[in-house]
DNA sequence: CGCCAGCTTGAGGAGACTCAACCTAAGTGG
DNA sequence: CCACTTAGGTTGAGTCTCCTCAAGCTGGCG
């Protein structure tokens, strides 16, 4: 491979960067290298789809760096956020799950950076590679997991606990230390959080109206940053 | 093996039940012949609970016959049906998973026969037998998709779609055709359809008499026949 | 025959949605 | 650089769905 085209194509790889993830963690350096090889990279803008829902699963995804929002579009147009993606895991891996397209549509919250595949190189992957398949399906257990703890939320708790409980799980997942709290580190609108809680945009901002005359949060334009995460945490729970 | 052994755990067991299976469509005759020689069969009662929520995950499954919920209980003791396993599917398997406990509690809807392995022979089957670790996790996409389906209805469908959509459901993974309507063809309570649709056993019963005043279903006690589907689907829509 | 799980139905009220109007920060283009 | 545009946000009023509370019914089983 020539060095223009290496530079080309992976600007920044190194093998470092995958020997920590889980799916990579058993392999060694001279695999990792490999698999490498054969990425492509891409960045990803704020708000532009890595897939769509329903189009042919071509690559499989790793996300390097950013987050992502996986959605799907109800019948009367709602969107509504399945599930969020951090780095470090895989996404858009139909093929591992019987599938010839992708079930929902994956959409960067954040600039975000993806490794990606052909889809036709996850058979070898996972045959070649020791704990690679099974690490992988570790991650879809995590996530049937989290989607039945949203079913759980959806059907038992009111929308303030669900929303709540949303701004939990954001700062924990990628929650940024800020003078006076700790901030979401990407752009969050209220219709993102709506869509996240099956609730309206509206509702979500009175509450953060609310709780930001409690001091519980302080909030700009798509930016939120949370002040009191105990005091949301109690109020997540029933 | 003596033959009082093979007819104590095995009154049943013929080739020909796993043939058509997913998990085992691929293997020939003798290695169908082997995995059932490693299988233990359990009758289940209706409303006995195969696993429990949070137990080791000692045995997999294989639900041969009858109908489970699989079942999770709120903080708060509400219980709620993430979903349903028809006959033919792989049940707790959390090994496949990544998991080594059961995710969730798995209940008879109605008497039903279940094949178990323990789970240590996962590994095996799944290193042995072409096809079986794949036709497995197109299950586990399929529940992947199921569960997405749930948390698009509970975000965005009220509750007399969500309720309407359980029943039309119902009677395509598990209706009777009779005289008058299609029956679902075991035991079901408003408190169960309740627990599905993540409203509570009144709503239900309001909307079943509503419907049964319109005769688009007729109900008695644990029984619900709906004589007009295409309504209900109609209904299932917003 | 009495008990009990399952079912029904009414009244009242709270939570959340819809509709609507308006505000404001951050771009965008002249 | 400033006016204009627009996406994002706020807030009020009215309404409706669905829940809660409550009381009573009924079929089946011991």
């Amino acid at each position: 491979m020539s060095d223009s085209l290496a530079r080309k194509t992976q600007p920044l790889l190194d093998e470092s960067l995958l020997t920590f993830l889980p799916p990579f963690s058993k392999l060694e350096s001279r695999q990792i290298r490999a698999i490498l090889d054969q990425a492509t990279t891409r960045r990803v803008e704020e708000g532009a789809a890595i897939f769509d829902e329903g189009a042919p699963a071509e690559r499989f995804y790793l996300l390097l760096d950013g987050y992502v929002r996986v959605v799907r579009l109800s019948p009367t147009g709602e969107r509504i956020t399945a599930l969020h993606i951090p780095p470090g895991q895989l996404l858009g891996i139909a093929r591992a799950l019987g599938r010839t397209d992708y079930p929902a549509t994956a959409v960067a919250a954040a600039e975000s950076i993806v490794l990606s595949w052909p889809t036709r190189l996850w058979d070898s992957f996972a045959a070649e590679y020791e704990g690679f398949s099974t690490e992988t399906y570790a991650v879809v257990g995590k996530r049937l997991e989290e989607m039945s703890e949203r079913i759980m939320e959806l059907a038992t708790q009111h929308v303030e606990q669900r929303v709540a409980n949303a701004l939990v799980r954001l700062i924990n997942q990628s929650g940024r230390k800020v003078p006076g709290g700790i901030e979401i580190d990407f752009p969050i609108t209220r219709q993102d959080l709506s869509e996240m809680t099956g609730t309206t945009l509206h509702t979500v901002s009175r509450l953060l109206s609310g709780w930001e005359k409690q001091g519980l949060v302080k909030s700009q334009r798509k930016r939120i940053m949370v002040c009191d995460a105990h005091a949301l945490v109690v109020l997540s729970q029933p």
